[in-house]
DNA sequence: CTAATCTCAGGCTTACTGAAATAG
DNA sequence: CCTATTTCAGTACGCCTGAGATTA
């Protein structure tokens, strides 16, 4: 029995069902990609290297918003799974230069498909166009964030 | 210079700008309230008092999701401040009855500006129209969770 | 000599697990 | 004896700071 419903005070909030939703969805993909020990900064970088070329960790770093000092580790995981290699960079040896292996846009096309298959439940309540209607409304609020 | 954009194999699924835009906002409320040394848990609960009455810790814990041994702390620092009070059940001592007290109701009205506040702030490039449209979307996804 | 890059150690917050203490 | 509630100790992760090592 219990109410469990949420006060009203809160679901009022625009912000407060953003971050509600946006972390169970979070949560959600992260738990499908732990079954296969990785994590959510795993799939990001892949996605970075794919879309870009090889970057320097520190420019990874900055393009997704994560510390260049927990870099290291995520780059460590991928390149003992053989999903990145690493090469110092020869006209600046400080740079060490992150390049995707065929294993890991493999890989990346399977976390995708997990992301997509999580996204579908996720946004299950909405029509087709109330789905393009959300992103576009995110894309703007992202942009301007 | 640096490209500082975020992979389109990411901003192209619905869930990562959720997750993002999502977290944005709860840091920023979190930021504000932390001026005030309080954090996003303490507002939940003054909330949840003030729209359904007095709760047992427990069910408490069970309408706003946060874990019953967390919890502890959190009543610990509201009734420190002195915007809950804490008492044994009568009938069944075991439970620890919460209530708000007249200061806390005050403490959430703040609360409640300063996350408007910030909602203005998030939402700002939307119109009026689209912030009901996003609310109307989202309150959808939050109750299918 | 100064600055940039990578690396490592550690602190702090949040979310969760497991178990002790008290009461039913 | 077993369960429910509160409480505490400890783990794991994300986010951040500070410092050392190498190179420009």
């Amino acid at each position: 029995m219990s109410d469990h419903e949420t006060p009203p005070t809160l679901t009022a909030l625009t912000t407060y069902l953003l971050s509600k939703v946006g972390k169970s969805a979070r949560t959600r993909l992260a738990e499908r990609l732990a079954d296969r020990d990785m994590r959510l900064w795993h799939m990001a970088v892949l996605a970075a290297l794919a879309d870009f070329g090889p970057h320097a960790q520190r420019d990874l770093a900055a393009r997704l918003g994560i510390d260049p000092s927990d870099m290291v580790k995520v780059i460590d995981e991928l390149a003992a799974a053989g999903q990145v290699e690493r090469n110092r960079d020869q006209a600046d040896r400080r740079r060490v230069r992150v390049t995707l292996t065929p294993a890991g846009h493999t890989a990346l096309a399977s976390l995708t498909a997990e992301a997509t298959a999580v996204q579908d439940a996720v946004l299950a309540p909405l029509t087709e166009q109330e789905r393009t209607q959300l992103h576009a409304l995110l894309t703007r609020l992202y942009r301007a964030r």
